[in-house]
Formats: structure tokens, C-alpha cells, sequence
DNA sequence: CCCTGAGGCTTCGTAC
DNA sequence: GTACGAAGCCTCAGGG
């Protein structure tokens, strides 16, 4: 990097330190902004879903349950399973029905 | 029609209306992705200020001050007193004053 | 009840209302004080778990199961594999591997 | 011993801790119910101040406002100040000043 | 690996 | 009683 400035210890102009801070800080409340709108988007999704009927908490588990790595996803059934296992909560047949 | 099921014009399955369903997934994880570049972004943006001399956790502090002041002053001089007060990051733009 | 205090629209005397609302208060404190305990202990149990070696939100699920209406929790469990069907996420065989 | 597997004194299976686990559930079902106790203790107090012909809404307004003040201020006039203070309720105490 | 902070879930009180 | 809103707790992603 040829700007390289503020480095601790150095004497430097301030003044070019200050003009890259402005623009390191804008980029990320700018960024920072940006990312809440999605957020806002993702809530409107979902209630916009719930206006539609949909089990909100139910879709948001399927979304949780996608973006799962399956192996992780497999590890954790496999802990539950045992505790309930080991508590006599038989993870039995009627499950599926 | 294969399934003979309520089916008319959306894909419906007992009186689940899928297509509307998938929609909602879809939004859902295309708005997770953006924001997850979005917050990638973010982290370039530090590293970037990094690679630059800045000392990154004081930047980050500037930032989340910034968005907890309801007017952010948008002026230098806020951003500079800020910069100086946050922490004693920096100590060749102190040099210079 | 014979001390039918500080009805509004009567006139009483006040001294009587405002210990009754005294006692209230104390009583409805010490009482919220006391939860706020058995929270204490509550979260002190998991962190034991926890450091026992056991997945705190593993156990956090049991519990929440066992406290569950079965008849709730199926229809949870009914909504969630609709979607997931829906969805072609197959609630298949795997499950119980 | 019947079962075969790692059984020192305590019940253990495939490594799991089978006591310590139903212990760990049951303390927190234990606590969980007193807590139901509490919140059903405290309902009850607001029920019978409501019997007693006080504003509810105001008592709780009151408790809230408590809560909030590090420094509780137990003296029976700060209370009456407060509780003038936090509404307009039970005019008839009012009549007495 | 711990800590912090933001977001989601749940419960309780309120209004209609 | 139903639906909305607020508050507290748990969770999890992110940084140190």
C-alpha cells in the first residue's frame, strides 16, 4: 500500500490519516446501513408469510434447518435422542404418524 | 393434472400452498446470502484499515459511538475529536497537533 | 372483605389505603425478588450441566418437550414436516440413524 | 449388575451420565414449578388489590417504577408520592390531602 | 475459548 | 377471546 499512514509510532500528516478514516467510516455505516435494510426485508418476508397463513416459526426452523451443516445437523439429533434415551422418552415408532 | 388435488393454476398440496411457500424460503436465503456479503464487506473494509496502520478495535468503537448518537455530526472535526477521544489509538496524528 | 379501601368515586381515609398499598407492594416485591432467585438457580443448574460435560441446549430441549402439551407438540411437529415435505425435504428413513 | 456397561456405583450408559442427568432435569422441573408457584403468588396479591378496589394497572406502574430506582426509598411518604405521582387514580385518597 | 451484543422466542398484560 | 405489544431470557454469530 502506498498510503501507508497512522502507522503507530510514525509521524505522519494527520490530515491524509483523517480523510482515510472519514472514508473507512462511511464505507462501513454505509455497509452497516445496507445490512439493516436486508434485515428489514427478511422480517417483511416472513410477515408477509404470516399475513399469508404460514407458521412463521415453523418456516424459520426450515430455513435454520437448510442452512445447517447436515453433519452438525445429525450430531445434535444424535445428543437429544440419547438424553431422551437415557430419560426413557422412547423416540419411538410414533414419531411419523 | 397428475395430482388431482385442488390444483388450480398454483401448485397446492393439502391446502398448502407450496409454491408461495418456496418463494418465501427462496427470499429468505437469496436476503441471508446478500447480508452475509454484506458483513464480508464489512470485514474488508476493517482489514483494509488495518493493513493501513489503523488500530482496528478503536475504529469499531468510533463506529458504534456514531450509531448511538442519534445526529451523527457529520463534520471532520466530530469524527477527529471522536478519533482522539475513543482511545489514545494513533499516536502519530496526536504529533501533529 | 371488611376494609373495602379507596374505592374510587368514596371517600376514605387515606392512611388505610396507602398502608394496604404498602403491603401490596412489599408483598408482590419480595415475591418477584424470589423468582428472580429460582431464575438465578435455574441458570445455575445448566451452567452446572454444562460443566459436567453435558449440551446445555440439548437438556434445554428435553425440558421444554416434557413441559409440552403432547398434543401441541404434534401439531408443531405436523405443520413443520408438511413444509418440509412441501419443500422436498424428505422427513425420510435417516431420521433415526 | 444386569447391564454390562461401565457401571462404577453410578448408572451410566455409552458414557452418559444417566443420574446426573435426570438429576439435572429434575431440579430445573422443580424450579420451574415453584416459579409457576411465584407467578401465580403474584397474580393472586394483584387480584386482591384489585378486590380492595386499587387501580391494577396503577400498582403495577408503581412496582415498575420501583424496580427502575436503584435506591428504593422505603419510606412510606416516597410511596404515597409515587403513587400520586404515577396516576390519577383512587381520587378518593386525593380528597384527603 | 470467552465475552459481548444483536436477534428471536416466550410470556404476560392490555385493548378491542 | 383474540390479537397486539412489551419485557425478559436464551441463542448464536462475531471479535478479542
Amino acid at each position: 500500500m502506498t498510503k501507508g499512514v497512522a502507522k503507530k509510532g510514525h509521524n505522519r500528516a494527520g490530515g491524509l490519516a483523517v480523510d482515510q478514516l472519514k472514508s473507512i467510516i462511511d464505507r462501513v455505516e454505509n455497509l452497516e446501513e445496507t445490512k439493516a435494510g436486508i434485515v428489514a426485508d427478511i422480517r417483511d418476508v416472513y410477515a408477509e408469510a404470516k399475513g399469508n397463513g404460514f407458521d412463521v416459526k415453523a418456516v424459520r426452523a426450515i430455513v435454520k434447518l437448510r442452512s445447517m451443516d447436515p453433519e452438525k445437523a445429525e450430531e445434535a439429533e444424535t445428543i437429544f435422542d440419547t438424553y431422551r434415551m437415557a430419560l426413557g422418552m422412547i423416540p419411538s415408532i410414533d414419531d411419523t404418524i
